[in-house]
DNA sequence: TCATTAAATCGGA
DNA sequence: TCCGATTTAATGA
């Protein structure tokens, strides 16, 4: 395991407030590991043993329904933890972490987590906020899914993704990792057909520019208007 | 309005 | 060239 360096940590929420001797034991007691795309980093209902900072790349947060369809429930960009199960009270991951891109992760021992929480100042509240932003995503995605029209939700989950995971672009703002019409409708309840046709329908217009595997948005707004309610 | 089915085409290893 | 990704059209709920 070669030593890490602890400004990889520095600039991270959780660890912000820490000093360098804290990120040192931190880091120390860290296993780092180089996935690549569309490795599971852990698995839904598995044993909730390590969690993990993910600190390069991207990773698709899934969910396999009963009926065995995939639902995409999030993504999450390089610098967030992830699979804290303990910090929610769970023994196990309450879903899959699939990497979208190459991506770098480092882990620790769940037990670790109650110290780090007792011990470090800030890493706590910290988590805390991003699972209650995830959880509100979450939640606003469940409302949508059963009141919105297709193409709104489409709408909507593309603003999120560039918001979340977006690149700017001199012409806009392209989703900084391969994402199919069918991963759009996993997360839209929808099929990839409908995508396909939304996003044609889009480019037509000069939204969006899309190729295989990449979108580029290039007008924000015009998808921000069709996702607020248009009943017609 | 949208899913489903079927078929054709595209594009990248 | 092969195969998954994407598009397009037709049909029915």
């Amino acid at each position: 395991m070669p030593q890490l360096d602890e400004s990889l940590l520095t600039h991270l929420p959780p660890f912000s407030k820490l000093e360098r001797r804290q990120l040192r034991t931190i880091l120390d007691q860290a296993s780092s590991r180089r996935y690549e795309p569309g490795t599971a980093i852990f698995e839904e209902d598995a044993p909730a043993e390590r969690f993990y900072l993910l600190l390069d790349g991207y990773v698709r947060v899934v969910r396999v329904t009963p009926t065995g369809e995939q639902v995409t429930a999030l993504h999450i960009p390089a610098g967030q933890l992830m699979g804290f199960a303990k910090a929610i009270g769970r023994q196990t991951y309450p879903a899959t972490a699939i990497t979208a891109t190459e991506s770098i992760a480092l882990s620790w021992p769940m037990r670790l987590w109650e110290t780090f929480a007792a011990e470090y100042e800030g890493f706590s509240t910290e988590t805390y906020k991003t699972v209650g932003t995830r959880l509100g995503e979450i939640n606003n995605r469940v409302v949508e899914i059963s009141t919105l029209q297709v193409e709104q939700r489409v709408a909507s989950a593309l603003l999120r993704l560039i918001h979340q995971t977006g690149r700017k672009v001199p012409d806009g703002i392209e989703i900084d990792f391969p994402i199919t019409r069918q991963d759009l409708s996993e997360m839209t309840a929808t099929t990839l057909h409908t995508v396909s046709r939304l996003l044609s329908a889009w480019e037509k217009k000069g939204m969006v520019e899309s190729r295989r595997k990449r979108i580029k948005v290039l007008d924000p707004r015009a998808l921000a208007a069709i996702s607020e309610a248009r009943i017609e």
